[in-house]
Order: structure tokens, then C-alpha cells, then sequence
DNA sequence: TGTGATGTTGAATG
DNA sequence: GCATTCAACATCAC
């Protein structure tokens, strides 16, 4: 699930769930996916904090806490969160909870445990050190534009980097490649500007539009990826099925002439 | 039963 | 230093 949209709908739901409630008790099942804490020292750290507001930056949500430390949810492939009082809505993979003072409490679920918790003490430095890049929503025109130089290295590469922006996954890069018919392998310093424009435009709008419905892939628009990235599709142009390929290190679906592959010179 | 999965990281390689 | 590829992480679902 979470890539940015993920997240942000995540974000939303902590933000309407968690804030301003005093954290009672914290109880820990598994602090694998806890990364710099070990179980008690998570459960030292938290008893008795405050959650205040939060900040997304990709797919990174960074909750705030009342001595102005943070607490980072990475979600992994595979995490969530669950807010719920009755023991019936705990989950089978819940690693950690947290009960406030008003009886609710806030699970984290994580089946396969790649999600990574992090007690942050400064935020600028966390981000520094991990080079996290701006996030696909915040980062203009012409930071986008100019971190396309001089790359040769592959478009869907480009776009799931997080070091140059923050935020895209695997599936939403394959939408943005396949709206503005670019081919996935297309070298980054080989595409044309305008087409270049074009992918920054639709990599926003497919972001904004999956965050509207709240990444509820059900209520996506019918011809996004959730209905042509499977095997048999055919291009809207009806001359080519979809293919897939690993590239960028990822499985990648595209529809081969019908998304057009640059390539440099020599 | 084997295989792949919406993510990140670190090592190895070119 | 840069880009790419691969394995690892841990588990589930098809």
C-alpha cells in the first residue's frame, strides 16, 4: 500500500485519531521493525507522550511528540495503522500499540515487517542523513527539471529515487510513465523537456487525485493501473499488449511503442 | 508448492 | 563518485 498517497491518507487518519491524548501505556509484541530502540526503551521513550501533529516527506510520516522529538512510521510494503478500544479489533499483526488516556488505542500492523520505526530527536539532521530528496508534491518545476541533468540512468529509476524526490512507488511511477507515454527504460537526459514538463504535471495530478480518493483503489479512474497493469491489456490505441520487465530494480509494466523509448546518442 | 509482492538498504559490480 | 543489479529483510496469499 503505502507509497505517498498511502501515507498521506495515513497521515489523516493519525492526525483525526491520535493527536493531543496523553499516551498511557505502550505495549510492544515484536520491536523488529522498531529500528534504533529496543522494546523497552521504545516503551521508555513514549510512556506518558503526547502526539501533537505530524509531517509527511514522502513516504516517511514523522509524529511529533510533546518534548518536540518525533517518532518516524516508515510503512514498509506492508504496514498500517489501526485505531480501535475493543480487543475483538486487535489485529494478528500488530507489533506495537499505544493506549491513550481515553481508552482508545493505536495499533501498528505489519504482517511481513519491513516497515521501520525510528525515535528521531532532530528532524533536519534525520532527513539529512537518510538524503531524503523533496517531497513529489512540494517540489517545483525546476528543482525537477534540474535534477535531469546529466542523468543517464532509466526514467522509472528517476522517478522511484527518493533521494531526488520523495514519495513515488513502483505503481504510481508505471502511471505516470504510461499517461504521458513515455517508456519506462527511457533515459532520463534523453527525454525531451516538454515531455519532461509533462510527467512532472501527471506525476502531481495522479498524486493529488489517488490523495482525494483517499488511495482507495476502487475509486481510482477506471483506466489507471489498477486495471491495465495486469497481463493481456491492451494499449488504448488497441496495437499492443502490456509487458513487464524489471527495471529500476522493480517489476515494471508499460506498453511497449505505445510508450515511446528515448535513448542517448552513441 | 513455489513465487512474487505498493519498500529500503547495503554490498558488489561496472 | 555514479549507476545498476542483486540479495536480504519476513511473511502471506495466490
Amino acid at each position: 500500500m503505502p507509497e505517498l498517497p498511502e501515507v498521506e491518507t495515513f497521515k489523516k487518519y493519525f492526525d483525526g485519531t491520535s493527536l493531543n491524548q496523553q499516551i498511557e501505556r505502550v505495549e510492544v509484541s515484536d520491536d523488529k521493525i522498531i529500528r534504533n530502540l529496543n522494546g523497552d526503551e521504545f516503551i521508555n521513550k513514549l510512556t506518558g507522550r503526547t502526539f501533537l501533529d505530524s509531517y509527511r516527506r514522502g513516504k516517511y510520516l514523522f509524529a511529533r511528540l510533546d518534548n518536540d522529538e518525533y517518532l518516524l512510521f516508515h510503512f514498509g510494503m506492508t504496514g498500517d495503522l489501526n485505531y480501535y478500544e475493543l480487543d475483538v479489533d486487535r489485529t494478528k499483526y500488530e507489533r506495537f500499540v499505544f493506549y491513550f488516556t481515553n481508552h482508545q488505542r493505536l495499533g501498528f500492523d505489519c504482517p511481513r515487517k519491513f516497515a521501520r520505526i525510528n525515535y528521531v530527536e532532530n528532524l533536519e539532521a534525520y532527513i539529512a542523513k537518510v538524503g531524503l530528496g523533496p517531497d513529489a508534491l512540494e517540489i517545483s518545476w525546476t528543482e525537477f527539471l534540474a535534477a535531469t541533468k546529466n542523468k543517464k540512468g532509466t526514467f522509472k529509476g528517476f522517478l522511484l529515487n527518493q533521494k531526488i524526490l520523495a514519495g513515488v512507488g513502483n505503481l504510481y511511477a508505471d502511471e505516470v510513465c504510461y499517461q504521458t507515454r513515455i517508456h519506462p527504460a527511457s533515459q532520463v537526459g534523453a527525454i525531451p523537456t516538454k515531455k519532461l514538463k509533462a510527467a512532472f504535471e501527471a506525476m502531481k495530478d495522479i498524486l493529488n487525485t489517488a490523495i482525494q480518493r483517499s488511495a482507495y483503489y476502487k475509486e481510482y479512474p477506471e483506466n489507471w493501473f489498477w486495471e491495465w497493469r495486469k497481463e493481456g491489456t491492451k494499449s488504448p490505441d488497441g496495437k499492443v499488449e502490456v509487458a513487464w520487465e524489471k527495471i529500476g530494480g522493480r517489476t515494471t509494466y508499460f506498453f511497449p511503442k505505445y510508450q515511446r523509448l528515448y535513448t542517448l546518442k552513441n
